[in-house]
DNA sequence: GATTCTCCTTGAACCGTTTTAAGCAGTTAG
DNA sequence: CTAACTGCTTAAAACGGTTCAAGGAGAATC
């Protein structure tokens, strides 16, 4: 491979010269310029992005830690990352966690090892400690879906509790008095707030209509899992009129398994997801879901923590939070006796 | 951020032996060793990958790319990937075209200048050409998910023609003899190469059996443009009793659009997808589909180039081809016609 | 004609590692 | 007692760029 020497020898200036011409062409006489570009072209050189970083202690590579790149709504926000790094020429190393908070420090470790200019995380469980840590290695952080409290970086979240609140009271303005919640372990923070969502939205509720809440804990937030907690649990007896699902995917299991055992969605239940993935729509009974900007968000990230690297003295923490959105779709609807109600009124 | 000198300053030792106590211990005097080691722990000494990449010429990331990551097939595939890398201690940039060949040739050019040691891709389209220039780089490349013909470097590659023989054979053994097929754009080599593996089961079938094919092309493989195109296509008559998809979000798609339209899967007619993906099992007609080792093509395709990175001098160019697999879920059944003619013999 | 200014170009230092030949102190062999 | 060897450690030379102070050649000013 030709190195910078290569090229100005057979252009016959300098080495710093070569450089000029890549990284600041407006200081070389035009003439100048052009030769060396010539050269450059003709031999194919690409610069030694080591050799570059080394010296100037940049290499335009972030690195994005997430615990699930399968789940769709990661996927989304990946790409996100990706378009907004690709955009400022910043490439992005990907690494999937499976949401274990060994992998996420191993992780953390190879990537500051490999000099990134910036890590995009969004951390397993609460670990402030290893991702303070990190920070103070000088190594730029900021935290994607979720907020950055306590900790001195930069943040793009979704209001996760408001995103129950939402859930809730779809449900409860439709007359569902019974509801089971289908989510995932209380480890996961974005499963904590929103359940605390939807203990906040229960308080404004008159104590006459208030709705009584069955939990049931799911330790992968799958269809199949879904499926198979929900059979056993209709088995057991349908003591609720809505369910609100942790995401779509355990929605979509949850519907298989209602219509399995004859229950019909939303006639007998109404079902509601969470992350509106591409797919939600698209399914046999469309899914009323919870809508993330995932993409939106993964972007933002991007952008933030770039700019924090192009400019890290200008640069002032910021936290971005975006508001989820209810998608009301066809799995959801009044219960019957709410229906009844309405036709007296 | 401590660099090796501070260290060698601390432990009282020269450069060379703190770089030996962390590349190859075994040659330190023990007591040496445990002196330097302890410094590095106390100061948090992470070795500068750029400076080492540099001198070694290695710097362990390899880049990966791909046309659609949010393709459940690609997502499974980066996973394998990744895992594979992360065994290996790599480190892998992720890359998206979203099918473009532009894209595509920049994100090659971004990921040679970023000195990767090896880049495993799945080409849009036939390109050849710009993937030879890399090669010519001296920049490792390995196809995933395509074989390299005419090309010096290793694949890891499905084979798609037996996988649309497969689809085929499956519905003209349950009798159907007008089959709808429902897929995308011939420009994709994945697409072309089933056709083709439909068209030659075809030869092995005598003429008084012989199916009627009638061909759909989608511009953009996805569930809500597989309904849209369905609806349109019953709207217009029902001359089909199966329908082979290009995917399995195609065949989502296409379900629920038969569905809509009162036509019943498996009864009326069959739909048979591609790919297997995670949700394939628990849609809500469990899907019959064409299974493809996502995961293992990634894993075999990281660990091919990580080989011959490791081992450029002994590596020899591979093939590995897998097979893919007819599973036989719900969306698919015999023909009236063939049910009546097997309670008849 | 000397001085200052501009505009380009150059040479050298430096970034943080790895690697290799050479050095040094003890040991063993002759 | 010298020579060869062993087992560690060290100093210095890369690796391939960026950057910056300094230099040189013309043009403009006095």
């Amino acid at each position: 491979m030709a190195s910078i020497r290569d090229v100005a020898k057979a252009a016959g200036v300098s080495l710093g010269t070569v450089s000029n011409a890549i990284n600041r062409p407006e200081v070389l006489a035009p003439l100048t310029l052009r030769k060396v570009q010539k050269v450059i072209e003709d031999l194919g050189f690409v610069p030694n992005a080591s050799a570059r970083n080394l010296r100037a202690g940049r290499n335009r590579v972030i690195g994005l830690i997430v615990p699930d790149i399968s789940n769709p709504f990661f996927t989304a926000l990946s790409m996100g990352v990706n378009d907004a790094a690709f955009a400022a020429k910043y490439v992005v190393i990907l690494c999937n966690t499976d949401e274990s908070t060994d992998k996420e420090s191993q992780y953390l470790e190879v990537l500051s090892a490999q000099n990134v200019e910036g890590i995009l995380i969004t951390p397993a469980r609460e670990t402030i400690r290893a991702l303070a840590q990190v920070a103070e290695k000088g190594i730029r952080l900021a935290l994607v879906d979720r907020p950055a409290l306590g900790l001195q970086a930069c943040s793009v979240a979704v209001n996760d509790s408001y995103g129950g609140s939402l859930a809730l009271t779809h449900l409860h303005e439709l007359g569902h008095r019974k509801i089971l919640l289908l989510t995932g372990s209380e480890d996961i923070p974005q499963v904590a707030d929103r359940n605390t969502g939807i203990r906040e939205s229960m308080k404004e509720i008159s104590a006459n209509q208030l709705p009584q809440i069955t939990e049931l804990r799911l330790d992968s937030m799958s269809a199949s899992n879904a499926y198979d907690a929900m059979m056993k649990k209709i088995e057991s007896g349908v003591d609720f009129t809505g369910i609100i699902c942790g995401n779509d995917l355990i929605a979509l299991g949850a519907i298989r398994a209602l219509r399995e055992k004859n229950i019909a969605v939303p006639e007998d239940v109404s079902v509601i997801g969470y992350d509106d993935i591409d797919f939600a729509g698209s399914a046999n009974v469309p899914l009323t879901s919870i809508s993330q900007p995932a993409y939106e968000l993964g972007y933002a990230a991007a952008e933030l923590i770039i700019s924090e690297c192009e400019n890290p003295e200008r640069h002032v923490h910021q936290r971005i939070e975006f508001q989820p959105r209810l998608v009301v779709r066809s799995s959801t609807a009044p219960t019957k006796s709410h229906r009844a109600n309405l036709r007296i009124s």
